[in-house]
Parts: C-alpha cells; structure tokens; sequence
DNA sequence: GTTTATATTGTAAGCGCTTTCTTATACAAT
DNA sequence: ATTGTATAAGAAAGCGCTTACAATATAAAC
C-alpha cells in the first residue's frame, strides 16, 4: 500500500492504492466506497471522498471489469444507412439514446458492420468483454441467431417480435397509416392510393396492412390498382406516381409510407402540372422536417423516433442492471400531423 | 494450465490459459501469436491457431487493456446538435469515420457532453483507461486545456489551429466562399451582400472573410450595409433576407453562408412576392442534400464533409499507433456546385 | 458484565492478459 | 568439438480492481 503522500506512481493516474493510503483505508474500503455497496462507517466513506477528490483518482474500468465480469456500456448496431431519411432516423433516435445513457455515465459504443459477414460479426460484438447490452435497429435484416444463445440483453428498435424473452420498442405503423387513411376517408376521398414501403421491412408491411385495414372498415374495397409497389427511396416514387397519375382513373388522394417517398410523389404532381393539394391529397409517414419545408407543407404521420431512443436506452440499462425481466415490449403511439397537403372533397 | 481439453470454466468464454492448454503450449506464446510480436515457431503458430478457433477464443479486452495498458479504440466528441443541418453534419461525419473504423477493427466510443461541466467531462473521458485517442468536433467551442494535458492524441475536425502539436482536418471555408462570391461576379453582379454564420464559429468567420477578399479582388467595394449578421438559423436568416429586400436599394445576389439558412433566404424571397433567380441570385454552402430538391435548385459551395471524417479517423489511428507524429494539418478543397440559384447579369 | 447478533474493516485471492527475464534450443562460425 | 549468436518458449510477476472470507469492533439483549 501506498505511503500517505500524494505522490503516486510516476507519469501514472492515481490508483486505488493510493487513494487508500491518502485515506488511511484499506483498498476494499475504497472499492466500496466508490462503488458504493457494502457499508462503511460514514466517517471513513468522507475521508475516501476526500482522498478522491485530492487526488482527482478514477478508477481504471478496464480493471474494474475485469475484476468484477460485469460491464455497463450500451453497444449500438445500426444498418449503415446512406440515404437521407437514414441520416434524420439516425440522428433522432441517437438524441433520444444519449439522453439517457451519458446522464447515466455509460459508454455508447457505436457498433457497425462494415463489410462483414453478419455471423462473425456478432460473435465478435458479444465476445467484447466490455459491452453489457445492445441496442438493434435491424431495418430489413432478422434478429441473428447468435444473439439468442448469449447472456447478453438487447433490444430492438423499430420492430415488433412475438417470442416471449425478446424486447422492443416499436411505433404503431399500423395504427399510424390507418389513422392517415382514416383522415383522408373523412375528407371525403375514396379514391385513395397508397405507395408503399419496403415489404421486407416490418414498418412497410404494417403501413400497408393499416392502409388496407382504414379501407376495409370504411367499406371502400380495395383495389390492386391503387397500391403501387414502392421501396421507401424517392425515385421509386416519383416513377410509381407518375404512373399513377397517367392511368385512366387517377385516385383524388395517396398515402405515401414515407416522407422521403411523398419528395418524389409531390415532384412527379407538379411534372405533370398538378397541383397538390388542389388535383391531388397527399399525406406521408415520419414527420421529417423538411416536411414543414415544403410548398404545400407535407400532412404526415409522426413517429416519435427519439422518444423510441429513450426508451431502448432506459430499456437495455435496466436489463444490463437486472432490474427488468427480458420480454419489454413497448409500441409507442404515432400522431397524424395535419397540415396542407390534403383538401376536402364536396 | 488447463488440461488439454475443449471443455472451458462452466459458462464462461474460454480463456487465454484454455488456449495454451489446447495447443500445448504455455499462454506466453499463445498471446505471442495472437498479437503477432515476438517470435513463434511455424508449428507452434499454428497449433495455436487451431486451438483459437477450436474454441472460438476471443481475447477479453479488459484484461489485455488492463495488462498492455495499451488501448486502440477511437473516442468521438461531438456538441448536441440538434437542428437540420447538424444532423446532416454528424451523419455525413459519421459516414466517414466509420467507413475507417470498424475496418480497423476499432472500436468507436461516443462521447457526448449532457449537461456536465466541460472540465470534469473531459477529465472522466481522459481517465477512461480504454480510450487511445479522440476526434474533436468542437462547434464554437475551444479545446479545453485539460486536453493538452494528457497523453492522449486528438485531431480535430472543422477547424485549424495555429498551434504546431495540434492535429487537424478542416475544409478551405476562405477558399470556398471565395469562389462562390467570384462566381456571382463573374455573372455579373455587384451589389452582392452575404448573410454569414455565426461569428463564434471559426467556419463563419472564414467564409466571410472568404467574401469580402473576392470583393476587394475585383474591386468592389465592400458595404456594411450589405454584411448581414447570420447565426447559421433558417429563421434568422429569413428575418434578414426579409429586411434585406425592403432597403432603398437591394443587392442582386447574396452569398449565404449556409444552406440551412439560404433555405429561409429563399423563403423571404418568395414571401416578398420575388423569384430567385429571377429578382435575386443566392449562393449557399454545405451541399445539404435537400438543396438539390428545392426549386429553383440551389447552387452551393460541397464541403466533403464525408472525406473529413475519414481523413480524421485514418489520422486518429495512424497518432494512437504513433505511425505518426503529432501536428497533422490537412485542409480539404471545397467545391462550387452550379445549379439553378443564380442568373447572368447582363 | 456476558453473550450474541450485527456492522465495519482488512486480507488476500483472483480476473485474463502482457511482458520481462531466464532458460533451452538451433545453427553458424571457428 | 567449442564457442557465439540468434531464436523460441516458459515461468512468473504484475496491471488495478472486486469480493469472498476472516477478523474485529460495536450494539443489543439478557
């Protein structure tokens, strides 16, 4: 043990040695003080806090966790998204995430695969001694099996699953396009197309299925006509729009799944010297923000994308911690947006 | 030692001495091979290699940290963005850094500031035992002192410094905003006013000095009148623009030293009953991806703000690893894209 | 004042790896 | 053969912390 000096090892941080020597302790007194565990006379816990303080000690995690197997930090894996709704979900959800995991002092580790193969990949992640958790957003890819058959929790974002033990926080995407459909139904349209997203992805399935489900309830049949195979990218749109409007009986209104989808249906409106909202009701899905930027001003559906982050956060540190049983499953409500890009129908 | 055996301590992942015990050899020479220093014999090399895959053996980084008291993973420091081109920034950024990476097989740590006091922010990030070294985007903010202090090697992105130790990758903002005004001269205009970034920011700064020398150049003089106080906010430079356009004698074109706010300039202009180009030419910088989907498109100054990231992430590594040496300065070329902003003076 | 339960400390054994120091082996030069 | 010089491999000492476990001090109960 470390003479009472402040002095410590040359060109080194300080370590708990020091500290209780500063402190006159011992070093499992300093551990638990720090760690705050076990009990410890009030008048020693101070001396150890002077000492501390004096000493600006911290402790080296590396040690910690090798001594204790446990870890805190929360690993993130993303798809690597390129496009620009990509960038604004990305940046959302990250603010929702940091908001809980830095206050918490834990580390955020970025976790991207880049270019190679999923399965050692994972295996590599959870082999990282030093990552207590996961946060998924998956976009078009399935929970990897290799994640089952370690200890380590995670959640998924963005996604709803039935097996019991997996966790999520999801958004009503069903409910969501429903309520947009519904909206459009009650200004008189039933003409009603819908763009959609993705099928592979779960948000574009369930968009779908509220589109059809609003039809249904309001006994509008469904046509196959007016439900045009889109992918969540704006080209796609624009050409799957443009089509739409040269048809013989172009619908009154669209529900596109995606506002980055409804940059290229407006586009292709106004090529063909239409006008939304005038010739043609529009209403999108995310609530991006240049959706208020827009000539007319995008009606959407708003998922709360960084209040999904903040829960995946406070979800996967309280599964870290054990403080929660595997199986959260939590889908959060969307809002319809409405703005000025939809017009009643006499 | 652990016999020779497969089987590992009952629900733990095998460990180094389970390695040497499969491949007959002592745990000096299996983490010889692993890290591939020192010197091996061919055969003993490979028995080791088998055995680690045998296993499936992952080295617990605490441990190694702990032991080498080396460590290699990449520490991002970014300010709390939260508006439209901040998230644009950081995903681009991001784009960058990770493309060098997770090749790298680094690990990338990010380290946000949520309401702590800079000082012990950075004092709790240097201690972090397990970060090799960090890249710095500061905002308007300074490098904190508590940096140059410690040990650890840091680049900075978005911003150049005087200071010879100090490692940087920034983007010619003079340079850019330079040509952007020599541009609009060259269509003829001379009543050019700019509305600039904030002045706290060095980017803001640049590209106005970029401004006034292109005038200076070509011989026109440079009015205050026309010097508009920008913040890089939409809603600030709408305010501007909008007064801009109800003086005695407006400007035919203006340098807007972002595209988030020639996003509001141009809203100004339209809401003043005015057409751009027709009644004004406007410049932006960034290169945002949303300036392609205005109409008209607008011209703007690319920072490749991507190719920072990356330059930043190889730089990082190349300091932590000590394959170089302190001082990296780079200064990345903007680019002038034309598209439909502005109009020839005849 | 004992005895017993409880709160408080300290001791010491690792956690899984790196690395120095020794020792053993191999090969070339004499 | 003998010596010298690399090369190759192992033993063992930590790295800085946590955490049984043992030891001691204190408080409560009789």
């Amino acid at each position: 043990m470390a003479k009472n000096t402040v002095k410590t090892r040359k060109g080194k941080f300080p370590s708990i040695d020091d500290v209780a020597g500063e402190a006159g302790v011992s070093i499992a007194t300093v551990s638990r003080v720090i760690n705050n565990i076990g009990s410890v006379k009030e008048r020693n816990k101070l001396k150890v806090l002077e000492a501390v303080d004096k000493l600006n000690f911290k402790p080296n995690i590396s040690a910690s966790r090798l001594a204790s197997n446990k870890v805190n930090s929360v690993g993130l894996i993303m798809p690597v998204y390129d496009d620009m709704f990509g960038s604004f979900f990305f940046t959302e959800l990250m603010k929702g995430i940091r908001d809980v995991v830095f206050p918490a002092r834990r580390d955020l580790i970025l976790l991207y695969n880049v270019n190679e193969p999923e399965d050692d990949f994972y295996r590599r992640i959870l082999n990282k001694t030093y990552i207590g958790g996961l946060i998924l957003e998956l976009g078009a890819l399935e929970i990897n099996p290799i994640l089952g058959k370690s200890d380590i929790p995670y959640v998924v974002v963005n996604g709803t699953y039935d097996e019991p033990r997996i966790n999520y926080i999801s958004v009503s995407n069903r409910t969501g396009a429903h309520d947009a459909v519904k909206y459009l139904i009650g200004m008189g349209h039933s003409r009603i197309a819908t763009i959609h997203g993705a099928l592979n992805i779960q948000s574009g399935r369930e968009r779908l299925e509220g589109y059809t489900q609003a039809l249904e309830e309001s006994g509008i049949p469904v046509s196959r006509d007016l439900i045009l195979d889109g992918n969540f990218f704006r080209k796609t749109a624009y050409e799957k729009m443009t089509a739409l409007l040269g048809a013989k009986e172009p619908p009154t209104a669209v529900f596109v799944a995606s506002d980055e989808m409804a940059l290229g249906a407006i586009k292709a409106v106004k090529d063909k010297g239409l006008n939304v909202p005038g010739d043609i009701s529009l209403v999108g899905f995310d609530d991006n923000p240049m959706c208020s930027e827009l000539s007319p001003k995008l009606t959407t559906v708003r998922q709360p994308i960084t209040e999904m982050g903040r829960l995946a956060a406070e979800t996967i540190i309280k599964l870290i911690d054990k403080e929660e049983k595997p199986g959260v499953k939590k889908t959060l409500a969307t809002e319809l947006i409405t703005r000025d890009s939809c017009r009643r129908i006499p």
